[in-house]
DNA sequence: ATATTATAGTTAGCCGACTAACTATTTTAT
DNA sequence: ATAAAATAGTTAGTCGGCTAACTATAATAT
């Protein structure tokens, strides 16, 4: 009666697990479920563009457009136009958003380890191996075949 | 400069790619992103509580009321009060619902099929046990602990 | 038998994601 | 040099997810 779930919904499984313990760790500072990759992101690279920052995050400019509007309005960063092109619009992480953003590291740390406890080397590079074989059929398949 | 990216979040990076080509295969049927595993699920078992619906699909019951009242409104399925206990309300696709779920069914293998091109039986299992042992490790993690 | 507690759904309001349509600036072509 | 095209962001509207607060019905306890 309950059939075999299939590999990718058990994916989806686990994924929103990892997502519910990094929210649970970092609940004080402010950081929403989707802001913590861009935290890190910032934190090793200020000054980054939308354009790239919504590249790097595989996400449309629109959604990060809203995104960082928050995060503006509660502190963690700020925008400033670049002098040389008035287009691009470059974002900085506060103190505050870099308070943050260690917290956000402690915590995607600790939570990866608690994921992974268990695992040999040779078996997360394995898990890796498998995951960019599927990310590569997934993006090769071009809309037009079949 | 550009740092391996995580497992984690390579496993995102799949499933939004996955969930990609899902949705361009059924966009004729009136089947928006978060509705296929649904209409598997009451394919399979007609007459579901919202409750049960939840739970399976692993949402909470308020996610559930807005989907379901979308999808009824499309035309997708109807809910009825269970006569035993009148706080229930149960689910039932339409024949669209049917003919939607069926094709939700073919895109998905597809999708499936194509995703694990390459891989051997074996291969699936493997991935099938790291991702249990991750479930199993996020799972068991209780919010006390450290 | 009544009062309490538990369960099923709903509503409201938020965040994250998308597309489509828009503005503003910079490049490129003619 | 001016017109056309490309690029960076924004806005509006929708779907999927959540929590918190609510209603209604059923089960339990005293």
């Amino acid at each position: 009666m309950r059939p075999e779930p299939n590999l990718t919904h058990l994916m989806r499984h686990v994924l929103k697990n990892h997502r519910f313990h990094v929210d649970r760790l970092i609940r004080d500072y402010d950081v929403f479920p989707g802001q913590p990759p861009l935290l890190l992101r910032l934190s090793d690279n200020d000054g980054l563009s939308q354009r790239e920052l919504a590249d790097s995050k595989g996400v449309k400019p629109a959604t990060l457009t809203v995104m960082l509007q928050r995060m503006e309005k509660t502190g963690l960063l700020r925008r400033s136009a670049d002098e040389k092109d008035q287009r691009v619009s470059r974002v900085h992480l506060t103190d505050k958003g870099r308070r943050a953003a260690e917290a956000v590291r402690q915590a995607m740390d600790e939570v990866e380890t608690r994921c992974f406890e268990g695992f040999l080397p040779e078996e997360k590079l394995l898990l890796r191996r498998f995951l960019l074989h599927m990310q590569d059929n997934l993006a090769s398949w071009s809309p037009d075949e079949s």
